[in-house]
DNA sequence: CATGAATGAGGGTTCATTCAT
DNA sequence: AATGAATGAACCCTCATTCAT
């Protein structure tokens, strides 16, 4: 019973994050939904409550899920340079599965109606997320192998940002940068002069 | 009359900037529009053929000036890093004025309708402009400035993408990056190995 | 068995009452009689064929109560004044639980769906009880008790009447008044010429 | 202009209050009523901003006008006998009009969506309706006219429900009551003791 | 018999677009 | 050229009804 009703909201999930992403949110109408998810539209709302709802739970699906694998990564004990180079991986893969819908978001969550408190919860989620990533920046700094010329969640930006480039490489067709690579360049820009010099 | 006619399209056009920057293309009523622009909503249809026509031409307006504006910084007899330092300046500008229309595009571009050529259309606005920058890099490329081991159009991108790491800096409330600082870190990344000994 | 289907018809019926009469015909949701009925909601449909059904369902019930102990107040062996008063009790008692639910008919019955043959079949039902009470008034008026410059059924009306004005009394906080009131008031205003004298 | 716009709320207001009138709340739909007022339905809403803002407003019509009305006659040099009759003339009148509206309302007003303050200002009209005329019946039995054992509210609610009988009379073919036969009766029924015996 | 998840027709509302003035 | 009232297609959401379990 219980994975049945999990089954449904999962496909209405998928069905929904599909069509969000490639088309946006208002681009994107619940009849789509339902008939990409197989389902009539009325049974949408025996699950989530609006089409914001909606829209908001993919989010979080994407961000609860890489919230948990990040921390993950971060508490592990590794050396910084391997838990870069995961973290990386993770938020490539992330990247493919969420990036556009994240994308989506970054103004979907200052535009969508303003009535809920839907966009402030949004950015939320990922300000947690940047100040997670911003905790090992810091560890990294204090420990002297980052430079202090960027303050950690600055760090924790570019970190994001770095898949945004790899997006664009995509639609202009240009190579696209390994999570190996992104990591040297990583390093590269935030080494300590300590660092540098050995 | 020329004139009366340029300025009300001007008139329209900087309202529309100015509300389609603000609320996103699908929160920005016509009504709005006029509203702000000091003109009937009929009016609109007068000088632009759509909603989604005038989405466009404002950011074909924005892409225009920037277009002239980076074409002369590339064009002029300076050096390298001279140049470089300008573009951003211009850039940073840019973004300053038209930054979150750019940012509200990047999706605009996939999903505002499909029917009109639009996306398509601007997707080749972003095209050219990014291969105008493009070559510069690749002349610095070929006379040894830089490195080889980004493509010309990854650096162009790379440049471009620098200031959405500002943008959302502003966002997280961290310090925003000079453009000063901005050239210095892109010429430590592109800086070819011989520049890089010297 | 059969007491079993009985009790639970019995229940949604009440609820059903219950819900009608505070909420009206197009404010209660199917839902809600299920809940207050603890049953699901697909067993209502075991029991009344749809909405409309139950709704009728629920004023036949009234009536068919109110008929059954009218008719039998009209044929026991008593003065007409204590008839009369004890109608009116009878009718107040009625009014106390069925009241807003036959008020809600009023328009109910001309607004339900025309679909149905519902509201001829209400309107029926509401004629046979006013014609039965009219019997009793034409007694009243064959013996000399009563006037005959009312009609046996505005007579009738008039005496259902009386109630829906104390509904309004309360609605406006004003003194309700009591059935001997009534009473007193129908036998002034039925009077007959020679009881007038008298 | 102003004429024409008017008159377009006017063709507006009387399809809602005709179909309002017959069919109550809920079967009234705006696809209706735009037929009826020969429009389109949109342009419902530059005149109404919501279905419950139209039907108010086609109470509040009537209201007003019968408030106007009534206000005039209780105001008037005339004997306490005229004025009811012409009370009860005026009453008629608006109850051929507006009478099966008022009725709709007497529960619409309960059972419209609670959010608005809709019903809540509607009872307030009746209430002030109501007032208005206990206010004449308050000065007959100061001056010792009418009996002090109604309480004025009492009398206006009863002069008010005279004509839902009429109504009711209607329905079930018995002959109406003439305004003149109703001011006799409420005579009657009013008249002071010392009345009475003169 | 009983359930309650699933259905989908239907209606109120919005807003880009048109057109008579 | 300019207006803004009028239009009507489109969409989100509700809820009576059905049906597989």
């Amino acid at each position: 019973m219980a994975s049945s009703v999990k089954d449904k909201k999962t496909k209405i999930l998928d069905a929904a994050i599909k069509l969000f992403t490639r088309q946006g949110y208002h681009e994107t109408k619940l009849d789509e939904v339902a008939k990409q998810a197989e389902i009539a539209k009325g049974t949408l709302y025996l699950y989530y409550k609006s089409k914001e709802d909606l829209f908001l739970q993919c989010l979080i699906d994407g961000f609860e899920k890489s919230m948990v694998q990040t921390k993950t990564v971060i508490e592990s004990n590794d050396s910084t340079s391997n838990r870069l180079l995961k973290l990386l991986e993770l938020q490539a893969e992330l990247h493919r599965h969420n990036g556009p819908l994240i994308q989506q978001f970054i103004q979907s969550g200052i535009t969508i109606s303003s009535t809920a408190g839907a966009p402030k919860r949004f950015f939320n989620m990922m300000k947690e997320k940047v100040e997670l990533v911003a905790v090992f920046f810091e560890e990294c700094v204090k420990n002297g192998e980052f430079t202090d010329r960027f303050t950690p969640v600055q760090m924790a930006l570019i970190y994001h940002q770095i898949f945004d480039l790899n997006l664009k490489f995509q639609m202009f067709q240009a190579p696209t940068i390994s999570p190996e690579r992104c990591s040297e360049m990583l390093f590269d820009l935030f080494k300590s002069k300590e660092q540098a010099k050995a």
